[in-house]
RNA sequence: GGGCGAAUAGCUCAGCUGGCAGAGCACUUGCCUUACACGCAAGGGGUCACAGGUUCGAGCCCUGUUUCGCCCA
């Protein structure tokens, strides 16, 4: 056992002289790299969700992170081989933004660079700026094997992306295609349904007629996209729609262009939308594609990739969409065409990158084909084999994966997995490298960052390799993250743990809460309304922040965080850190390596807070089990300083004294020192850094707290009796302490007290009593045996036992008298209802029998208590003024 | 349009199996009591959104309504 040393805490606590020094010690002493198990159990395994390389942290982040760890350092105090990989995901789309923006500042494109010279641009950028959030995420005491780190384009887990691919297509299930994508006009790629937010936008619908040929008549159609009408090829109207039965077959003019049109009958139309009648673009509507296929009806294209009308527009040739939207309404009113115009309510799809409106437009992309890998993973998720925290996340994921779509995996970028395929004229070969021969080119474009995100949990290991590493830790052991990313990333990673290697990457999957302000609104770099997590880690301490996110977030609820609740820790902290100062003080040269419990005489205050220090064990030890974290740290910050400090600590410190019974005394030290230390090993995955530089300064053994072993509930520590006891105790104090402050009792004078009551609550006050005496500064403790009570006095029930406190001098009668009164008509209240309780034959025959009981009692006890208020109220009115 | 969630103290939220509503912050009063003023003690504060129902008993279960939020189409 090493000693503590009593100078080592100095008040009040600053976590900025003491955080990053353990840090550095946990990684000195390889803390965080797995080390085999004491136990039997499945090493303990979490990866990171990969943050983007371009970000930086967010108070989001933090939460996520700070939950993974108290896991992990939980597991690993467990006796459990934990392992947590960190690192990072490429973000193609966010880093080719970020490198492109600093070369326009330059004058210059990366076209003006090349693809080759481009990478390098970006590389060279990510060396420098990149992987900020890790480094800020090692400040924060997060125990990861930081040996470990991984990035989705690091050579190895390359290949096992380019593998992926190569798998799929063999399965078929990989295809290439012309097919309607989500096209962001500024970021130039196709993206993924995923990828596109869909936001409420107040538009309009306009209603445009186009004659029919050789017919007075005309059909009106309603769009929100007048501009893509140039791309029309048919009018659709519903089969049963007698409006318009004598239409079909006929043939529409299109306005402006002039170009002919069939009007076509298609089951697909919603007779209650708009006219009836809609116009058909297929190659800028993904329902229009599909009624263009089923109808063999021509493709025409009217946008280019920047969302500028084409030479198929027409007089609108160079327009920007928008631009053309005006233009066309204009000219289509000019001309008589356009009906109406009201105002609509749409959700507009919106790049979730940069806001820009996406075109939904015909391209030619690469797609993954979902049903077949969905299949599994619904089955995973139906039979238990993956578990969601809290549950109902479940349904949501099933709902996405019943009505899974194809997934487009290509994106128009530079930054990424290149796509492995090969192409000569007509010839397509799907492959690592170039075919023999000349003349194979490359495809362009590379692969969405999700299709190696996917990957994650085994690819981090060195899987499609059969390492060693990947048959220890794969499946992981829990996957932590935000529900904004189930679909994206969860729901995917479930999918190609089951399709690579035959099952699920995690068995249970938690949801954090998402991170609001003050307002409600998400916190988001755009808003600026995310504070900055190292100035809060500066400010409040790392240990701070996280014991807060933890404490507040409430399971599976959004979290409106304050900065200013950042106290709660921090407070928190400084108030274990000042129990341990005075432990430590009062520990003298005592060798608690050699005390044996059995040795020591217990009085009641030590077994009541064993018993309830068991307690605080069993409850944080289940509420960590059950992922109900907040529940876990309320836990043991209310033992910790409701039982431990307010009351056990108090109560030792006169049997610290000097002159105590030295026997006592050491039996106080060992007490205390032996729930600190406990306190401090439930603490440390909350406060990982204020807890081990306590522990370090009292007597432990040991290197560091991140390897002591979580405490256990002792089954002799429980004791129930103890704490009916203490609760009786600790009642009267808080009676004479409210008597003191009702009667205005100066806090300094000391007062009398008379207790009086059955003989078994006398002798506990009697084997208290020095204990007692300072917690309500009483001067003398009377126990009046013989049933005599004060004549003038303040008095309080207590379980059926009368503190009186002697008025002589000290009070105001009348005040006394009204308090009487007041205290009296809330029993009467209680008791009333307890009565009509228990006259009511309905509860006395159906209610459980020891609730009826419970009631009973209750009556008996209310009924003794008024009993006794009605006789002080006597008392005093004898006395008179 | 479909689905999910929320509504409890002034604020942010707990409340797990139905048995007389809790915490932190804020507020009031008093205290620098030799660990801690980042603290201590005492206190005030509730129509558990609304309306029905089930039950001996509902914050909790059921039905409906209102408001707010999220996801999907």
């Amino acid at each position: 056992m090493r000693p503590g040393d009593p100078e080592a805490l100095q008040q009040p606590y600053d976590p900025r002289r003491v955080e990053q020094r353990w840090f550095e010690t946990w990684e000195s002493l390889g803390v965080f790299r797995p080390r085999p198990g004491q136990r039997a159990a499945r090493p303990f395994v979490i990866s990171i969700p990969p943050p983007n390389v371009t970000g930086s942290l967010t108070m989001g982040h933090l939460l996520g992170e700070s939950i993974r760890d108290v896991v992990l350092r939980w597991q690993r105090m467990e006796g459990r081989e934990t392992l947590y990989v960190p690192g990072m995901d490429h973000a193609g789309i966010a880093t080719q933004n970020v490198v492109e923006k600093k070369l326009r500042d330059e004058g210059k494109s990366r076209h003006d660079l090349g693809r080759d010279a481009f990478l390098r641009e970006v590389w060279a950028w990510k060396e420098q700026y990149g992987g900020l959030i890790l480094k800020q995420l090692r400040r924060f005491g997060i125990s990861a094997d930081w040996s470990r780190e991984r990035f989705t384009l690091d050579e190895g887990y390359s290949r096992a992306v380019l593998h992926t691919f190569l798998k799929l297509h063999e399965k078929g299930l990989v295809y290439r295609g012309r097919y309607i994508v989500n096209w962001c006009p500024r970021c130039h790629t196709a993206l993924s349904d995923e990828e596109v937010d869909h936001v409420e936008t107040q538009g309009s619908l306009w209603t445009i007629r186009y004659p029919v040929k050789d017919s007075s008549q005309s059909v009106a159609v309603a769009t929100t996209r007048p501009e893509t009408m140039l791309g029309d090829t048919a009018v659709a109207v519903h089969p049963k729609d007698r409006r318009f039965v004598k239409l079909v077959g006929k043939t529409a003019v299109l306005p402006l262009v002039r170009r002919e049109i069939p009007i076509v009958a298609d089951e697909m139309v919603d007779p209650k939308f708009g006219t009836g009648a809609v116009k058909v673009t297929p190659a800028h509507d993904a329902n229009d594609f599909q009624t263009a296929r089923r109808h063999a009806l021509p493709e025409v294209v009217v946008m280019d990739e920047h969302g500028v009308m084409n030479e198929n527009a027409g007089d609108f040739r160079g327009l920007d969409r928008f631009e053309a939207r005006r233009r066309i309404v204009e000219a289509l009113r000019d001309a008589g065409y356009l009906e109406k115009v009201e105002p609509y309510a749409l959700a507009l799809g919106q790049c979730s990158r940069c806001d820009t409106v996406i075109e939904p437009c015909l391209s030619q992309q690469w797609f993954v084909k979902m049903g077949p890998l969905a299949a599994p993973a619904i089955e995973a998720a139906k039979k238990g084999q993956v578990k969601f925290y809290p549950q109902r996340w479940k349904k949501v994921y099933l709902h996405w994966m019943e009505n899974i779509r194809d997934w487009c995996i290509s994106r128009q970028l530079w930054w990424g997995h290149r796509i492995p395929v090969w192409y000569r004229g007509e010839e397509m070969v799907v492959s690592l490298e170039p075919p023999a021969g000349e003349g194979w080119r490359q495809d362009e474009d590379v692969l969405d960052t999700w299709f190696s995100s996917w990957l994650w949990p085994f690819a981090i290991l060195g899987w499609p390799e059969e390492t060693e590493d990947l048959r220890r830790y794969h499946p992981n052991a829990l996957m932590v993250t935000g529900s904004d990313i189930i679909f994206f990333w969860v729901a995917r990673m479930i999918m190609a743990g089951l399709e690579f290697r035959g099952e699920a990457p995690f068995p249970h999957v938690y949801f954090t809460s998402i991170l609001r302000d003050a307002q409600g609104r998400k916190m988001s770099k755009s808003l600026g309304n995310s504070p900055d997590p190292i100035e809060m880690m500066e400010t409040y301490g790392a240990d701070a922040v996280r014991f807060t996110l933890i404490y507040l977030t409430p399971t599976g609820q959004d979290l409106l965080f304050d900065e200013k609740r950042l106290e709660t820790g921090k407070f928190f902290a400084n108030k274990v850190w000042n129990a341990a100062r005075l432990v430590l003080m009062r520990l003298g040269d005592e060798d608690l390596a050699k005390v044996r419990e059995a040795s020591l005489r217990l009085t009641l205050a030590d077994r009541w807070i064993l018993s309830r220090y068991a307690n605080a064990v069993k409850d944080v030890t289940r509420n960590l089990k059950t992922y109900r974290f907040n529940e876990a740290a309320n836990a043991a910050y209310q033992f910790a300083w409701a039982e431990y400090c307010d009351w056990y600590l108090e109560m030792a410190k006169p049997r610290w004294a000097e002159d105590a019974d030295p026997a006592d005394r050491r039996t106080a030290r060992w007490v205390a020192w032996k729930v600190l230390d406990g306190i401090l090993r439930l603490l440390h995955p909350f406060l990982p850094f204020v807890t081990e530089e306590i522990w370090q300064a009292i007597p432990h053994d040991g290197e560091t707290l991140a390897l002591a072993a979580w405490p256990r509930a002792k089954k002799g520590w429980f004791d129930v009796e103890a704490e009916r006891q203490v609760d009786f105790l600790q009642e009267l104090v808080v009676a004479v302490r409210n008597l003191r402050a009702e009667n205005k009792v100066a806090p300094g004078r000391t007062v009398a007290v008379v207790v009086r009551g059955a003989d078994a609550q006398l002798d506990l006050v009697e084997r208290l009593a020095d204990q007692l005496r300072p917690l309500a500064r009483i001067e003398s403790l009377t126990l009046a045996r013989d049933g005599s009570r004060p004549r003038v006095a303040a008095s309080a029930v207590v379980q059926g036992a009368e503190v009186f406190l002697p008025l002589e001098g000290l009070v105001d009668l009348d005040a006394e008298r009204e308090r009487l009164v007041r205290e009296a008509d809330r029993l009467l209240s209680d008791l009333e209802g307890t009565r009509k309780k228990l006259r009511n034959q309905d509860f006395l025959t159906r209610a459980r029998p020891d609730v009826v009981e419970r009631e009973r009692q209750r009556l008996a006890r209310l009924e003794e208590t008024l009993e006794k208020l009605k006789r002080a109220q006597e008392s005093l009115r004898a006395a008179g003024t």
